[in-house]
DNA sequence: CGCTTTTGACCAGCGC
DNA sequence: GCGCTGGTCAAAAGCG
């Protein structure tokens, strides 16, 4: 790879954390003396109040914050970071790419709140949801990664898949994820190939995660299923989060045809591994961004060079 | 037993 | 206003 392409636009006040922190791991995850250092990681993962309450979108988070995000422009136009083909990031030989995408008027979360759990049958009318925001306005993070990749840019939380559609105007279906880390989490990601690039996983993040970055793997889960469904570019959805393998994060990372289909928590896990590294610390909270970086520093202005191009690329 | 995925139905936004 | 489409819910079934 890596290329490592990080595209930014409309940011504002959404917590770019954990998108930053999703593409951020499959590089240190990806890198192991990179991160040879303590996972930064720890505390810095900012920890909510209540494990469910979210945290208010007007908080300004410290520019300490895990991964420095005051490296990003995050107030001017949009630019991207890539990472030059002879970074020594050997085993990642595909291009990941990330764009966020903000609208201009925060639409709170860009997901609705959360319904009350419970609906009957029949009932939906009488606890009506609250009007989805327009899907202009939601609050986007896009990263494309191969197929190949084995979804190693996935993130290091657990997710669980709500719902599958076919697509209009593509072979295939998109699958819809919400955080399973934690419950209440209106954290969410939307993972599909892209119908132009095959080869091409398109994961889309919505909202934030209301809760640290889940060291040892998510509680809640507990069964790993590696289904294959050859056909559509989204099935074989494989959810892990075997709370095993702690501190074999690099060979956990499966790089199969069959785990890479889809987002994964198999790739999740074996992140999450590598959190587990630290004892029990949310390592990649403190990840410092200039080790994360630093690959790409050297090749910022080529970057930049690029960005007539990029900017073609990802819309939603 | 607790979690997941699958799947059909419902709901709401958007374009015409 | 209507139809299309995407996003979500929740029951059912499967897995460890």
């Amino acid at each position: 790879m890596c290329g490592l392409l990080l595209r930014m636009e409309h940011l504002n006040d959404w917590d770019l954390q954990a998108v930053v922190r999703s593409c951020a791991t499959f590089s240190s995850s990806r890198h192991p003396q990179d991160r040879a250092g303590p996972p930064p990681g720890t505390a810095a993962a900012p920890v909510p109040e209540t494990p469910v309450k979210r945290e208010p979108r007007d908080v300004v988070r410290p520019a300490s914050s895990p991964y420095g995000l005051e490296y990003l422009d995050l107030d001017h136009k949009p630019f991207l970071l890539s990472a030059p083909s002879s970074q020594s990031w050997a085993a990642v030989d595909d291009r990941h790419e990330m764009m966020i995408s903000f609208p201009a008027a925060a639409s709170t979360s860009g997901v609705r709140p959360r319904v009350p759990p419970g609906r009957k049958p029949g009932m939906r009318s009488s606890t009506p949801r609250p009007k989805r925001s327009k899907k202009s306005q939601l609050k986007k993070v896009v990263c494309e990664v191969p197929v190949a990749d084995g979804g190693v840019s996935s993130d290091l939380w657990a997710w669980r898949k709500y719902g599958q559609k076919p697509i209009k105007g593509s072979p295939y279906p998109r699958g819809y994820y919400k955080c399973s880390s934690m419950k209440g989490c209106m954290a969410r990601k939307l993972v599909e190939r892209s119908p132009a690039k095959p080869g091409v996983l398109v994961i889309t993040y919505m909202a934030d995660h209301c809760h640290p970055v889940p060291t040892q793997i998510n509680a809640l889960a507990g069964t790993t299923r590696h289904k294959t469904t050859p056909a559509d570019g989204h099935a074989g959805t494989t959810t892990t989060t075997s709370p095993k393998s702690h501190g074999d994060a690099h060979e956990a990372v499966r790089c199969d045809d069959e785990s890479n289909e889809t987002s994964s928590m198999a790739v999740d896990g074996a992140t999450e591994d590598a959190a587990g590294d630290d004892g029990g610390e949310f390592w990649p909270t403190e990840l410092d961004l200039d080790e994360l970086l630093a690959p790409v520093d050297g090749d910022l202005d080529h970057v930049f060079d690029e960005d007539d191009a990029l900017g073609r690329r990802l819309s939603l």
